[in-house]
DNA sequence: AGTCCACAGGAAGGGCAGGCGA
DNA sequence: TCGCCTGCCCTTCCTGTGGACT
Protein backbone atom coordinates (compact mmCIF):
# COMPACT_ATOMS: atom_id res chain seq x y z
CA UNK A 1 0.00 0.00 0.00
CA UNK A 2 1.57 3.22 -0.79
CA UNK A 3 1.70 5.87 2.12
CA UNK A 4 0.37 9.58 1.38
CA UNK A 5 3.57 11.44 1.44
CA UNK A 6 3.14 14.38 4.93
CA UNK A 7 4.15 17.47 4.13
CA UNK A 8 5.36 19.38 6.62
CA UNK A 9 4.99 23.21 5.61
CA UNK A 10 7.41 25.38 7.77
CA UNK A 11 5.73 29.30 8.24
CA UNK A 12 6.09 31.23 5.13
CA UNK A 13 7.66 34.47 5.23
CA UNK A 14 5.22 37.42 4.37
CA UNK A 15 5.13 38.48 0.84
CA UNK A 16 5.34 42.30 1.21
CA UNK A 17 3.95 43.59 -2.25
CA UNK A 18 0.66 41.66 -1.97
CA UNK A 19 0.35 42.30 1.87
CA UNK A 20 0.30 45.74 1.42
CA UNK A 21 -2.03 45.43 -1.75
CA UNK A 22 -4.35 43.63 0.59
CA UNK A 23 -4.20 45.69 3.72
CA UNK A 24 -5.03 48.58 1.38
CA UNK A 25 -7.91 47.24 -0.15
CA UNK A 26 -9.45 45.99 3.19
CA UNK A 27 -8.68 49.37 4.57
CA UNK A 28 -10.41 51.40 2.07
CA UNK A 29 -13.84 52.39 1.59
CA UNK A 30 -15.37 49.54 -0.22
CA UNK A 31 -17.72 50.80 -3.45
CA UNK A 32 -20.14 48.15 -3.39
CA UNK A 33 -22.28 47.96 -0.53
CA UNK A 34 -24.57 44.74 -2.16
CA UNK A 35 -22.43 43.57 -5.00
CA UNK A 36 -24.92 40.13 -5.13
CA UNK A 37 -27.91 42.62 -5.83
CA UNK A 38 -25.87 42.92 -9.56
CA UNK A 39 -25.96 39.36 -10.69
CA UNK A 40 -28.92 37.58 -12.71
CA UNK A 41 -29.98 35.39 -9.37
CA UNK A 42 -30.74 37.81 -6.90
CA UNK A 43 -34.22 38.25 -6.67
CA UNK A 44 -35.59 42.09 -6.24
CA UNK A 45 -38.57 42.86 -3.91
CA UNK A 46 -40.81 44.02 -6.83
CA UNK A 47 -39.57 43.82 -10.55
CA UNK A 48 -40.26 47.04 -12.43
CA UNK A 49 -41.87 46.74 -15.78
CA UNK A 50 -43.17 43.43 -15.69
CA UNK A 51 -46.25 43.75 -13.63
CA UNK A 52 -48.69 42.87 -16.49
CA UNK A 53 -46.13 39.38 -17.10
CA UNK A 54 -46.47 39.12 -13.45
CA UNK A 55 -50.12 39.61 -12.81
CA UNK A 56 -50.97 37.33 -15.98
CA UNK A 57 -48.78 34.19 -15.19
CA UNK A 58 -49.99 34.30 -11.23
CA UNK A 59 -53.64 34.29 -12.70
CA UNK A 60 -52.60 30.96 -14.65
CA UNK A 61 -51.27 29.08 -12.24
CA UNK A 62 -53.62 30.14 -9.41
CA UNK A 63 -55.41 27.11 -9.28
CA UNK A 64 -52.15 25.13 -7.44
CA UNK A 65 -53.41 27.09 -4.68
CA UNK A 66 -56.37 24.74 -4.53
CA UNK A 67 -54.70 21.95 -5.28
CA UNK A 68 -56.36 21.89 -8.83
CA UNK A 69 -54.45 21.48 -12.08
CA UNK A 70 -53.75 24.71 -13.50
CA UNK A 71 -52.85 25.35 -17.54
CA UNK A 72 -49.31 24.43 -18.73
CA UNK A 73 -47.39 27.13 -19.60
CA UNK A 74 -45.21 28.31 -22.55
CA UNK A 75 -43.07 31.67 -21.65
CA UNK A 76 -41.13 33.20 -24.84
CA UNK A 77 -38.59 35.70 -24.78
CA UNK A 78 -34.84 37.38 -25.64
CA UNK A 79 -32.09 36.53 -23.43
CA UNK A 80 -32.52 39.06 -20.15
CA UNK A 81 -36.29 39.99 -20.53
CA UNK A 82 -36.78 38.62 -16.82
CA UNK A 83 -38.51 35.10 -17.89
CA UNK A 84 -36.53 33.19 -15.50
CA UNK A 85 -36.86 35.39 -12.92
CA UNK A 86 -40.39 35.67 -12.94
CA UNK A 87 -41.29 32.59 -12.98
CA UNK A 88 -39.21 32.18 -9.83
CA UNK A 89 -40.81 35.63 -8.78
CA UNK A 90 -44.05 33.94 -8.75
CA UNK A 91 -43.26 30.09 -7.80
CA UNK A 92 -42.22 31.59 -4.79
CA UNK A 93 -45.04 33.95 -3.87
CA UNK A 94 -47.25 31.25 -4.89
CA UNK A 95 -45.30 28.38 -2.13
CA UNK A 96 -45.72 31.39 0.36
CA UNK A 97 -49.15 31.44 0.05
CA UNK A 98 -49.73 27.62 0.00
CA UNK A 99 -48.11 27.63 3.22
CA UNK A 100 -51.01 29.51 4.40
CA UNK A 101 -53.56 27.61 2.98
CA UNK A 102 -51.85 24.12 4.08
CA UNK A 103 -51.73 23.02 0.57
CA UNK A 104 -48.89 21.42 -0.07
CA UNK A 105 -47.02 22.66 -3.24
CA UNK A 106 -43.92 22.02 -4.18
CA UNK A 107 -41.75 24.02 -6.75
CA UNK A 108 -38.83 21.91 -9.00
CA UNK A 109 -36.84 24.62 -11.32
CA UNK A 110 -33.46 22.85 -13.70
CA UNK A 111 -31.52 25.09 -16.45
CA UNK A 112 -31.43 22.72 -19.50
CA UNK A 113 -28.65 24.34 -20.75
CA UNK A 114 -26.30 23.97 -17.52
CA UNK A 115 -24.34 20.86 -19.04
CA UNK A 116 -24.44 17.89 -17.09
CA UNK A 117 -27.67 18.89 -15.27
CA UNK A 118 -30.09 18.77 -17.33
CA UNK A 119 -29.11 18.81 -20.91
CA UNK A 120 -30.77 14.78 -21.51
CA UNK A 121 -33.63 13.38 -20.58
CA UNK A 122 -31.74 11.17 -17.70
CA UNK A 123 -29.80 14.08 -16.45
CA UNK A 124 -33.39 16.18 -16.82
CA UNK A 125 -34.91 13.54 -14.57
CA UNK A 126 -31.99 13.17 -12.32
CA UNK A 127 -31.93 16.57 -11.37
CA UNK A 128 -35.68 16.55 -10.63
CA UNK A 129 -35.15 13.95 -8.27
CA UNK A 130 -32.51 15.63 -6.75
CA UNK A 131 -34.61 18.37 -6.38
CA UNK A 132 -37.26 16.18 -4.37
CA UNK A 133 -34.78 14.77 -1.93
CA UNK A 134 -33.45 11.58 -3.85
CA UNK A 135 -30.01 11.00 -5.45
CA UNK A 136 -29.73 9.13 -7.87
CA UNK A 137 -26.52 7.83 -9.98
CA UNK A 138 -25.23 10.85 -13.25
CA UNK A 139 -25.28 7.23 -15.30
CA UNK A 140 -25.94 3.70 -15.10
CA UNK A 141 -29.90 3.51 -14.63
CA UNK A 142 -32.30 2.42 -17.18
CA UNK A 143 -34.45 5.61 -18.17
CA UNK A 144 -37.80 3.05 -17.30
CA UNK A 145 -36.40 2.49 -14.09
CA UNK A 146 -36.21 6.84 -13.57
CA UNK A 147 -39.27 7.48 -14.76
CA UNK A 148 -40.91 4.99 -12.38
CA UNK A 149 -38.82 6.36 -9.57
CA UNK A 150 -39.75 9.77 -10.55
CA UNK A 151 -43.56 8.56 -10.61
CA UNK A 152 -43.44 7.00 -7.27
CA UNK A 153 -41.61 10.35 -5.59
CA UNK A 154 -44.10 12.36 -7.24
CA UNK A 155 -46.90 9.94 -5.88
CA UNK A 156 -45.64 9.52 -2.47
CA UNK A 157 -47.75 12.10 -0.90
CA UNK A 158 -50.64 14.50 -1.99
CA UNK A 159 -49.31 17.27 -3.35
CA UNK A 160 -48.78 19.98 -6.21
CA UNK A 161 -45.93 20.23 -8.06
CA UNK A 162 -44.59 23.15 -10.43
CA UNK A 163 -42.35 22.38 -12.42
CA UNK A 164 -40.30 25.12 -13.96
CA UNK A 165 -38.04 24.13 -17.23
CA UNK A 166 -35.90 26.80 -18.17
CA UNK A 167 -33.94 26.88 -21.61
CA UNK A 168 -36.49 23.85 -22.89
CA UNK A 169 -35.24 24.14 -26.46
CA UNK A 170 -31.88 23.36 -25.37
CA UNK A 171 -33.28 20.10 -24.11
CA UNK A 172 -35.81 19.15 -27.02
CA UNK A 173 -32.98 19.72 -29.46
CA UNK A 174 -30.72 17.26 -28.34
CA UNK A 175 -33.12 14.72 -26.98
CA UNK A 176 -36.38 15.05 -29.26
CA UNK A 177 -39.86 16.26 -28.27
CA UNK A 178 -40.63 12.69 -26.55
CA UNK A 179 -39.95 13.67 -23.06
CA UNK A 180 -42.17 16.64 -23.12
CA UNK A 181 -44.54 14.08 -24.38
CA UNK A 182 -44.26 12.07 -21.20
CA UNK A 183 -43.62 14.88 -18.83
CA UNK A 184 -47.04 16.28 -19.86
CA UNK A 185 -48.64 13.16 -20.04
CA UNK A 186 -47.79 12.51 -16.32
CA UNK A 187 -50.87 13.64 -14.50
CA UNK A 188 -52.73 10.49 -16.05
CA UNK A 189 -50.19 8.12 -14.45
CA UNK A 190 -50.19 9.68 -10.83
CA UNK A 191 -53.07 9.11 -8.45
CA UNK A 192 -52.12 11.63 -5.30
CA UNK A 193 -50.29 14.37 -6.88
CA UNK A 194 -50.80 16.92 -9.73
CA UNK A 195 -48.11 18.24 -12.13
CA UNK A 196 -48.15 21.66 -13.61
CA UNK A 197 -45.07 22.49 -15.87
CA UNK A 198 -44.04 26.19 -16.94
CA UNK A 199 -41.32 25.83 -20.06
CA UNK A 200 -39.26 28.90 -20.70
CA UNK A 201 -37.29 29.39 -23.94
CA UNK A 202 -35.72 32.18 -26.14
CA UNK A 203 -36.58 30.48 -29.36
CA UNK A 204 -39.52 32.43 -30.48
CA UNK A 205 -39.62 29.44 -32.80
CA UNK A 206 -39.02 26.32 -31.13
CA UNK A 207 -42.96 25.43 -30.41
CA UNK A 208 -43.68 25.84 -34.43
CA UNK A 209 -41.38 22.09 -34.34
CA UNK A 210 -42.92 20.18 -31.82
CA UNK A 211 -44.83 17.10 -32.90
CA UNK A 212 -48.56 18.64 -32.59
CA UNK A 213 -49.93 16.43 -29.31
CA UNK A 214 -47.12 18.31 -27.50
CA UNK A 215 -47.63 21.63 -28.74
CA UNK A 216 -51.35 21.64 -27.31
CA UNK A 217 -50.91 20.53 -23.97
CA UNK A 218 -47.48 22.15 -23.85
CA UNK A 219 -48.88 25.69 -24.35
CA UNK A 220 -51.80 25.57 -23.16
CA UNK A 221 -51.26 29.21 -21.92
CA UNK A 222 -48.26 31.74 -23.80
CA UNK A 223 -46.37 34.66 -22.35
CA UNK A 224 -44.53 36.45 -24.11
CA UNK A 225 -41.99 38.73 -22.27
CA UNK A 226 -40.84 41.77 -24.61
CA UNK A 227 -37.17 43.31 -24.94
CA UNK A 228 -36.78 46.40 -22.20
CA UNK A 229 -36.14 49.57 -24.00
CA UNK A 230 -33.28 51.92 -22.42
CA UNK A 231 -35.75 53.99 -20.34
CA UNK A 232 -36.75 50.44 -18.71
CA UNK A 233 -33.47 49.38 -18.35
CA UNK A 234 -32.50 52.43 -16.78
CA UNK A 235 -35.28 52.17 -14.23
CA UNK A 236 -33.96 48.13 -13.54
CA UNK A 237 -30.30 49.52 -12.91
CA UNK A 238 -31.75 52.79 -10.64
CA UNK A 239 -33.27 50.34 -8.66
CA UNK A 240 -30.52 47.77 -8.03
CA UNK A 241 -27.67 50.27 -7.88
CA UNK A 242 -29.46 51.74 -4.89
CA UNK A 243 -28.83 48.31 -3.71
CA UNK A 244 -25.44 47.73 -4.56
CA UNK A 245 -23.76 51.35 -4.40
CA UNK A 246 -23.49 54.11 -1.99
CA UNK A 247 -25.73 57.02 -3.66
CA UNK A 248 -22.31 59.21 -4.56
CA UNK A 249 -20.45 56.05 -5.99
CA UNK A 250 -22.30 57.00 -9.38
CA UNK A 251 -21.13 59.23 -12.29
CA UNK A 252 -23.36 61.33 -14.00
CA UNK A 253 -24.33 58.91 -17.35
CA UNK A 254 -23.04 55.81 -15.67
CA UNK A 255 -26.32 53.79 -15.43
CA UNK A 256 -27.42 55.90 -18.66
CA UNK A 257 -24.77 54.40 -20.75
CA UNK A 258 -24.83 51.18 -19.60
CA UNK A 259 -28.71 50.77 -20.16
CA UNK A 260 -27.91 52.44 -24.06
CA UNK A 261 -25.31 49.67 -24.69
CA UNK A 262 -27.89 47.15 -23.12
CA UNK A 263 -30.88 48.45 -25.32
CA UNK A 264 -28.75 48.03 -28.23
CA UNK A 265 -28.32 44.01 -27.66
CA UNK A 266 -32.14 43.70 -27.75
CA UNK A 267 -32.86 45.12 -24.57
CA UNK A 268 -30.93 42.71 -22.17
CA UNK A 269 -30.94 43.20 -18.83
CA UNK A 270 -28.58 40.40 -17.43
CA UNK A 271 -26.13 42.55 -20.33
CA UNK A 272 -26.69 45.54 -18.10
CA UNK A 273 -26.46 44.51 -14.90
CA UNK A 274 -23.07 42.65 -15.77
CA UNK A 275 -21.74 46.11 -17.41
CA UNK A 276 -22.87 47.83 -13.81
CA UNK A 277 -21.01 45.19 -11.82
CA UNK A 278 -18.18 44.83 -13.83
CA UNK A 279 -17.43 48.58 -14.05
CA UNK A 280 -17.57 48.74 -10.43
CA UNK A 281 -15.14 46.27 -10.27
CA UNK A 282 -12.90 47.68 -12.61
CA UNK A 283 -13.43 51.52 -10.60
CA UNK A 284 -12.79 49.52 -7.29
CA UNK A 285 -9.46 47.89 -8.73
CA UNK A 286 -8.29 51.72 -10.15
CA UNK A 287 -8.58 52.59 -6.17
CA UNK A 288 -10.99 54.87 -6.92
CA UNK A 289 -14.54 56.01 -4.78
CA UNK A 290 -16.14 56.20 -7.94
CA UNK A 291 -17.54 54.35 -10.94
CA UNK A 292 -16.65 56.51 -14.37
CA UNK A 293 -18.77 56.16 -17.54
CA UNK A 294 -14.92 55.74 -18.76
CA UNK A 295 -15.62 52.29 -16.79
CA UNK A 296 -18.34 51.24 -18.85
CA UNK A 297 -16.65 51.00 -21.70
CA UNK A 298 -13.85 48.84 -20.33
CA UNK A 299 -16.61 47.16 -18.76
CA UNK A 300 -18.02 46.00 -22.01
CA UNK A 301 -14.83 45.01 -23.65
CA UNK A 302 -13.85 43.09 -20.21
CA UNK A 303 -17.22 40.84 -20.23
CA UNK A 304 -16.88 40.26 -23.82
CA UNK A 305 -12.91 39.48 -23.44
CA UNK A 306 -13.88 37.10 -20.45
CA UNK A 307 -16.34 35.18 -22.44
CA UNK A 308 -13.72 34.68 -25.44
CA UNK A 309 -11.18 33.76 -23.44
CA UNK A 310 -13.05 31.31 -21.41
CA UNK A 311 -14.32 29.60 -23.95
CA UNK A 312 -11.29 29.16 -26.20
CA UNK A 313 -9.50 28.06 -22.96
CA UNK A 314 -12.28 25.17 -21.47
CA UNK A 315 -12.44 23.50 -25.26
CA UNK A 316 -10.73 20.21 -26.00
CA UNK A 317 -7.39 20.18 -27.69
CA UNK A 318 -8.77 19.17 -30.92
CA UNK A 319 -11.49 21.73 -30.81
CA UNK A 320 -8.38 24.60 -29.89
CA UNK A 321 -6.95 23.35 -33.15
CA UNK A 322 -9.43 23.91 -35.44
CA UNK A 323 -9.63 27.57 -34.15
CA UNK A 324 -6.07 28.24 -33.90
CA UNK A 325 -6.70 26.60 -37.44
CA UNK A 326 -8.77 29.58 -38.48
CA UNK A 327 -6.75 32.38 -36.75
CA UNK A 328 -4.37 31.50 -38.39
CA UNK A 329 -5.58 31.04 -41.71
CA UNK A 330 -7.22 34.55 -41.29
CA UNK A 331 -3.27 36.15 -40.83
CA UNK A 332 -4.08 36.55 -37.00
CA UNK A 333 -0.35 36.75 -35.75
CA UNK A 334 0.86 37.85 -38.34
CA UNK A 335 2.00 41.49 -38.50
CA UNK A 336 2.94 42.33 -41.58
CA UNK A 337 -0.74 41.82 -42.89
CA UNK A 338 -1.64 43.57 -39.60
CA UNK A 339 0.06 46.99 -40.53
CA UNK A 340 -2.04 46.73 -43.63
CA UNK A 341 -5.67 46.01 -42.30
CA UNK A 342 -5.45 42.50 -44.13
CA UNK A 343 -7.30 40.75 -41.52
CA UNK A 344 -10.53 39.20 -41.63
CA UNK A 345 -10.35 37.26 -45.14
CA UNK A 346 -12.76 35.00 -45.96
CA UNK A 347 -11.63 30.72 -45.25
CA UNK A 348 -13.69 27.59 -46.13
CA UNK A 349 -14.26 24.80 -44.33
CA UNK A 350 -11.84 23.00 -46.85
CA UNK A 351 -9.27 25.71 -45.69
CA UNK A 352 -9.49 25.07 -42.45
CA UNK A 353 -8.89 20.91 -42.57
CA UNK A 354 -5.83 21.11 -44.49
CA UNK A 355 -4.29 23.37 -41.78
CA UNK A 356 -5.29 21.25 -38.96
CA UNK A 357 -4.03 18.07 -40.31
CA UNK A 358 -0.85 19.95 -40.19
CA UNK A 359 -1.29 20.78 -36.49
CA UNK A 360 -2.52 17.62 -35.81
CA UNK A 361 1.12 16.37 -37.80
CA UNK A 362 3.18 18.79 -35.86
CA UNK A 363 1.56 18.03 -32.56
CA UNK A 364 0.86 14.32 -32.91
CA UNK A 365 -3.40 14.34 -32.80
CA UNK A 366 -5.04 12.03 -34.15
CA UNK A 367 -7.00 14.27 -36.52
CA UNK A 368 -10.77 14.41 -36.70
CA UNK A 369 -12.58 13.94 -39.81
CA UNK A 370 -14.45 16.52 -41.70
CA UNK A 371 -17.74 16.11 -40.67
CA UNK A 372 -16.43 16.35 -37.42
CA UNK A 373 -14.90 19.35 -37.87
CA UNK A 374 -17.71 20.89 -39.47
CA UNK A 375 -19.62 20.23 -36.20
CA UNK A 376 -16.93 21.75 -34.60
CA UNK A 377 -16.86 25.01 -36.51
CA UNK A 378 -20.44 25.28 -36.60
CA UNK A 379 -20.28 25.42 -32.66
CA UNK A 380 -17.50 28.39 -33.05
CA UNK A 381 -20.08 30.39 -34.49
CA UNK A 382 -22.57 29.11 -32.05
CA UNK A 383 -20.14 30.77 -29.52
CA UNK A 384 -20.36 34.08 -31.55
CA UNK A 385 -16.07 33.81 -31.76
CA UNK A 386 -16.86 32.93 -35.96
CA UNK A 387 -19.15 33.69 -37.99
CA UNK A 388 -19.99 31.44 -40.87
CA UNK A 389 -22.42 31.17 -44.30
CA UNK A 390 -23.00 28.83 -46.03
CA UNK A 391 -22.70 29.59 -49.75
CA UNK A 392 -22.73 28.02 -52.96
CA UNK A 393 -19.70 28.24 -55.53
CA UNK A 394 -21.48 26.67 -58.44
CA UNK A 395 -19.34 23.78 -59.77
CA UNK A 396 -16.86 24.79 -57.46
CA UNK A 397 -18.63 23.30 -54.58
CA UNK A 398 -21.19 24.04 -52.05
CA UNK A 399 -19.08 24.65 -48.64
CA UNK A 400 -18.81 27.19 -45.43
CA UNK A 401 -17.48 30.45 -45.40
CA UNK A 402 -15.75 31.56 -42.25
CA UNK A 403 -14.49 34.98 -40.96
CA UNK A 404 -13.73 36.05 -37.56
CA UNK A 405 -16.69 37.69 -35.71
CA UNK A 406 -14.41 39.43 -33.05
CA UNK A 407 -12.76 42.84 -32.68
CA UNK A 408 -8.87 42.92 -32.88
CA UNK A 409 -8.29 43.51 -29.63
CA UNK A 410 -10.24 40.30 -28.53
CA UNK A 411 -8.67 38.07 -31.72
CA UNK A 412 -5.07 38.85 -30.21
CA UNK A 413 -6.26 37.49 -26.52
CA UNK A 414 -7.56 34.31 -27.84
CA UNK A 415 -4.32 34.41 -30.16
CA UNK A 416 -2.71 34.84 -27.34
CA UNK A 417 -4.49 31.35 -25.34
CA UNK A 418 -4.08 29.52 -28.11
CA UNK A 419 -0.49 30.34 -28.88
CA UNK A 420 0.47 29.36 -25.38
CA UNK A 421 -0.58 25.70 -26.72
CA UNK A 422 0.22 25.59 -30.11
CA UNK A 423 3.57 27.56 -29.55
C1' DA B 1 -30.74 20.06 -69.49
C1' DG B 2 -27.46 17.45 -67.41
C1' DT B 3 -23.18 17.12 -64.87
C1' DC B 4 -20.06 18.30 -61.40
C1' DC B 5 -17.97 19.93 -57.20
C1' DA B 6 -17.17 20.44 -52.25
C1' DC B 7 -18.99 20.29 -49.01
C1' DA B 8 -23.56 20.50 -45.34
C1' DG B 9 -25.95 17.91 -42.39
C1' DG B 10 -28.95 13.77 -40.96
C1' DA B 11 -28.91 8.98 -39.34
C1' DA B 12 -26.93 5.06 -37.51
C1' DG B 13 -23.73 2.91 -34.96
C1' DG B 14 -19.00 1.94 -32.59
C1' DG B 15 -16.14 2.43 -28.60
C1' DC B 16 -15.45 4.07 -24.21
C1' DA B 17 -16.31 5.14 -19.24
C1' DG B 18 -19.20 4.66 -15.42
C1' DG B 19 -23.06 2.71 -12.49
C1' DC B 20 -26.39 -0.90 -11.12
C1' DG B 21 -28.11 -5.43 -10.06
C1' DA B 22 -27.92 -10.43 -10.22
C1' DT C 1 -17.60 -10.54 -12.24
C1' DC C 2 -20.58 -9.95 -15.94
C1' DG C 3 -24.31 -8.20 -18.59
C1' DC C 4 -26.93 -4.33 -19.34
C1' DC C 5 -27.92 0.33 -19.15
C1' DT C 6 -26.59 5.25 -19.75
C1' DG C 7 -24.15 9.60 -21.93
C1' DC C 8 -20.65 11.26 -24.84
C1' DC C 9 -17.58 11.74 -28.67
C1' DC C 10 -16.65 10.32 -32.80
C1' DT C 11 -16.80 7.91 -37.55
C1' DT C 12 -19.08 6.17 -41.54
C1' DC C 13 -22.42 6.37 -44.86
C1' DC C 14 -25.57 8.65 -47.17
C1' DT C 15 -28.54 12.25 -49.44
C1' DG C 16 -29.13 17.01 -50.47
C1' DT C 17 -27.71 21.50 -52.25
C1' DG C 18 -27.16 25.14 -55.74
C1' DG C 19 -24.66 27.60 -58.94
C1' DA C 20 -20.93 27.15 -62.62
C1' DC C 21 -19.73 24.68 -66.36
C1' DT C 22 -20.52 21.73 -70.61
Amino acid sequence: MIQPQIQIQTPQQPKPELNQMFTEYLSAKPIFTNRASLTTSFAPETIPHREEQVKALGRILAPLLKGEKASNVFIYGKTGTGKTLISKYVAAELENVSKQTKQKLKVLYVNCKMKRAADTEYRLLASLMKELGKEVPFTGLPTDKIYQDFHALLDSEKQTILLIIDEIDVLVKKTGDEILYNLTRMNQDLKNSRVCLVGITNDLGFINNLDPRVRSSLSEEELVFPPYNAMQLMDILRQRSALAFDSSSLEAGVIEKCAALAAQEHGDARRALDLLRVAGELAERSGLQKILVEHVDNAQEKVDCDRVVEVAKSQPRQSQAILFSILKLSDVGSEQKNMKNERLKEIQTGDVCDYYHKICSRYGLKPLTQRRISDLIAEFDLFGIISTKVISRGRYGRTRVISLALDESLIKKVYGVLGEVFY
